[in-house]
DNA sequence: ATTAAATTAGAACGACCGTTCAAATTCAAA
DNA sequence: TTTGAATTTGAACGGTCGTTCTAATTTAAT
């Protein structure tokens, strides 16, 4: 069934996997929803139609970037058994699977005073979740005695502005080379955490 | 002397001085040509009598910048001894003098594609130049017997990027409090790379 | 004092962009 | 088949921005 001409929800989807393209490619500012219209095939009125503004377009975009990323980590997690494995299998999620020229795009957003203090608030809610996931690693570490006990707030930023400085790299660089750079930072953050390192 | 109602040179610094702090705050896009004006006093077609155009302005305050942040090091740089005093002193010297919200703006004016391809060079020619000094030091290191002897590429950009990573907060975070993670962090560095550390 | 060059201002242009709106088209139900 | 709602279009508006141009003002030299 449902041989319907029109299907709004469809084009909805397109509109979407069109506009993360171009937010991702050429940033926020730099797209324009004339863009859009162009890349998806719909209008700049349809666009309208489907999304209150462009703002909350790529708010929208960026929350379920961020939310999918995170689900594929929980279906991912379980099959580590240590938070040693978790740590290194953490790095190859974030260089596989994590969306930074897209949520570089935020940046522009959030830094523009003419956006809604409500988005830029959005926008700054999503760096939470990333960091959650370093830190629930963390302690389960230290919980099931892999690592040594020590400021888990410290080594979770320490942690995440690491990888998120390795994650500007995936511009300019095939993902499957910086395997090892991900790969080494792990090691090298693990000699300062782990048991029985020293 | 030189009692001169019009000082030409005194306004063109003063403009870039007004560009430097906009282009900052507010991002490369969102600084128009018609802010710098309004700060710095001077009309549109004067800044225009100064720079050949808004790329060309941004991308001479950036290397000037740059080059700024390179010679305090210089200077610097001689008043440590080891290769490790050099790391933590690095690490103060990019806390509190890299100016990283301005060179973020040059990401901006690199991802856009009607930006003359001659400016995204010089732009990227900049990244250069910190990761150069990082080198030097970690060379030295090693041939003064301080590091071991390791992949001396992999370690710039490892140390590289956190440190690039780390600079990210200094949006948000006071810099005298970020002290204590950026000596962390090399701490953590050095565990890997010195000499009789395991 | 005259003149030509250097300096500055401000208006104006052309392009683009986010958004709105009215009309056209398609759909599902009556 | 008619009707009203859902969907889609495309033109149009108001605003901003980078840049250009002309004219005015100041300076230094003659």
């Amino acid at each position: 069934m449902n041989k319907r001409r029109y299907d709004s929800e469809k084009a909805k989807v397109e509109i979407m996997e069109h506009a993360v393209s171009l937010f991702s490619q050429k940033g926020y500012n730099q797209t324009s929803v004339g863009d859009i219209s162009t890349a998806s095939g719909y209008s700049k009125g349809h666009i309208y139609y489907h999304f209150e503004n462009k703002e909350k377009l790529f708010v929208l975009l960026a929350q379920q970037t961020m939310q999918d990323w995170n689900n594929k980590w929980l279906q991912k997690e379980c099959t580590y058994s240590t938070a040693t494995e978790k740590l290194y299998g953490m790095a190859m999620h974030v260089l596989y699977h994590y969306q930074t020229p897209l949520l570089r795009s935020g940046q522009e957003l959030a830094s523009n005073s003419k956006s809604s203090p409500e988005s830029v608030q959005q926008l700054h809610n999503l760096a939470i979740v990333p960091m959650s996931a370093y830190r629930a690693i963390l302690q389960e570490g230290i919980d099931k005695g892999e690592f040594v006990h020590g400021n888990i707030e410290e080594w979770t930023v320490l942690l995440g502005t690491w990888l998120g400085g390795l994650c500007q790299l995936t511009n300019n660089q095939e993902l499957k080379a910086l395997e090892p750079l991900f790969h080494q930072a792990i090691t090298i953050f693990l000699k300062e955490i782990k048991k029985g390192g020293i």
